[in-house]
DNA sequence: CTAGTTCCGTAGTGGTCGCTACGGAAGTGG
DNA sequence: CCACTTCCGTAGCGACCACTACGGAACTAG
């Protein structure tokens, strides 16, 4: 899951994997039928372990403000935790893929879209519930949101800090509508 | 140029290239000793042809608030071109890669990070000008600035269309300082 | 103790990678 | 017309890719 998450698909090889679990090709076919199935449950061991954030933020803030800014805080930290790889193995585990890796690169886009999905039908409950105005652009708003998410990941694989990235979701959190009123 | 825009360094093989071209390899190799310098030849007409809206966005507007807004709306445009490849050849184009191709991928994010410190420079510019209050954050709003930027391109490669990127891109400029008062 | 089963590493499979030695064709100069 | 240079495609280099046939060791059952 590290080399995974810190290299991607396509760009680690069976022999690194192998490498770094001290097993050999068999046992890791007899383990996991193929790369890319274990490319497959390595991503959701990831999920599970390190994007608990989106599921929380969504389930447990009651408007869409404060499910953005928790998904976005909860990115921030995620992305560059100490010790291990920065950036997120499903927001980049497979942005440049060979044809022959469609399917993994189209396993991870759904996973990305399930993400902005909830921010949509987030931003939408707000606006029926009153939260947010009627004229409200839904399409803009959670695009914004997507945007900055995955974002922030880019900037962590290129060396920004937790800070920086914090930094960074304190002034996209302006932008919400009401946030400064 | 499109190969690799599409696909990536490391995910494009000479084979590719070669059909594409419809030479061969010894023929590639001639004209431009080897993929790697293929690659950098590609980075630079390819930053040239579609990446004008960058530099043009900071010499020409007068402020960082004007400057990012040309950025941003400049890149909502660029990165969904009809008939071209989504997303960002300089921000895409090495994301993974082999440990062998460290160095190609550091030459891309040299090249994303002199759009980090004209972006820097600008906002400190502004501070100094007296258009931006004295205690702004400017590794904050730069950070910002930066994400946004970078996420478009991620969401551009998804399948988001132009129009919402520019409404991302609406929303975005809304959070930068004074720009509701 | 022996027969059977399970385990797992050795040693490859065919195929593709980036790259190139070499030879025949085409064009040029005397 | 001939010698020479330039061009470029054929064919193949060693290395690595994802993946696996097979054999010997170790453990289990009778």
């Amino acid at each position: 899951m590290l080399l995974f998450w810190e290299r991607g698909y396509d760009t680690v090889s069976v022999r690194d994997l192998t490498e770094a679990m001290e097993i050999t090709p068999p046992s890791l076919y007899a383990a996991f039928t193929d790369k890319q199935t274990l490319f497959e449950e390595a991503v959701e061991a990831y999920a599970h372990r390190y994007g608990g954030y989106i599921r929380e933020a969504f389930e447990t803030q009651p408007t869409a403000y404060r499910a953005v800014r928790n998904l976005l805080a909860g990115a921030a930290v995620q992305q560059t935790l100490p010790g291990l790889p920065s950036g997120c193995l499903i927001l980049n585990g497979a942005t440049n893929h060979t044809v022959a890796s469609e399917n993994v690169a189209a396993g991870l886009r759904a996973r990305r879209t399930d993400t902005a999905t909830l921010i949509h039908r987030k931003v939408r409950a707000d606006i029926e519930s009153g939260e947010l105005p009627a004229d409200t652009d839904v399409r803009a708003l959670a695009a914004f949101a997507a945007t900055v998410w995955q974002g922030l990941a880019q900037l962590a694989r290129d060396g920004y800090g937790r800070e920086d990235l914090e930094g960074a979701v304190a002034v996209a959190m302006a932008a919400w509508p009401g946030a400064r009123q």
